[in-house]
DNA sequence: CCCTGATTCGC
DNA sequence: GCGAATCAGG
């Protein structure tokens, strides 16, 4: 098999969808898992948590976790007479919250309905979960997907899933829904829903010739640039006709 | 073990 | 340019 435009259209599409190599190979047919990512390498598309770079950025100053105690001593049990250990067993476990991944999507994560109780005194360090990365950002979209300013050209770049992508069919619910595989140049690829959910589809209509959304979701996707002075005049204006070439 | 993506390197 | 082999983390 030969790397037609096709095939990379559809091996970028999914790459950049979140699919794994595994599954975009399979996908595509005819091809390894490694000749796919290989290839996306070669695209330039790289770039996604990869399991094994998942840390990189800054030195971490992790006291190592004496996890070792494998190699040769054992820790001989001494036969000492009586040691009782001043410490009971299940003392005070770590009251710190991990906080697992930096998620994208500021997206309200729901306060922890944990009624925990067990809660010493001011643990509660954690308040610096700061990050405001994107500044730019103005609002969220349908998906829960970030929305740009209106001086943003580019588009809200939908998929972004979080992590692994919604099976291909995953069910006979959204089977006659558009799926990321159904995406192509001429198909609204606006989200429906988000990632990981059973019913998570794209718009599936016809774009805007020249857009990847469809009318509708260009006035979406799209804010009018008005000129400075003006407040924006109630009609978010759906993008009539964008007669672009 | 399985999975993942990254990298290498002979073709 | 291609992709199997290899590496390395989860």
């Amino acid at each position: 098999m030969s790397w037609t435009d096709e095939r990379i259209e559809k091996l970028t599409k999914m790459w950049e969808g979140g699919a794994t190599a595994s599954q975009i190979a399979d996908e595509l047919g005819g091809v390894s898992r490694n000749a796919v990512i290989g290839k996306a390498h070669r695209l330039g598309l790289k770039a996604r948590p990869s399991p094994v770079k998942a840390n990189e950025k800054g030195e971490v100053a992790e006291a190592p976790v004496a996890k070792a105690a494998k190699p040769a001593a054992p820790a001989p049990v001494e036969a000492r007479p009586a040691a009782p250990k001043p410490v009971s067993p299940p003392a005070a476990p770590a009251p710190v919250e991990a906080r697992p991944a930096p998620a994208n999507p500021p997206a309200a994560p729901a306060a922890r309905p944990a009624p925990a109780a067990p809660a010493p005194s001011a643990a509660p360090a954690a308040d610096a979960p700061v990050a405001a990365p994107t500044p730019r950002v103005v609002s969220v979209g349908p998906g829960g997907f970030l929305r740009q300013g209106p001086g943003d050209q580019q588009a809200p770049i939908p998929p972004a899933p979080p992590r692994r992508l919604v099976p291909a069919r995953p069910s006979p619910e959204i089977a006659d829904k558009t799926s990321l595989l159904d995406l192509n140049d001429r198909i609204c690829r606006w989200p429906m829903g988000h990632p990981g959910e059973p019913d998570f589809h794209f718009c599936g209509e016809k774009v805007n010739p020249g857009f990847p959304y469809c009318v509708e979701h260009c006035g979406r996707a799209y804010q009018a640039q008005l000129p400075r002075g003006h407040r924006r005049p109630p009609p978010p204006m759906p993008f009539g006709g964008p007669r672009v070439r």
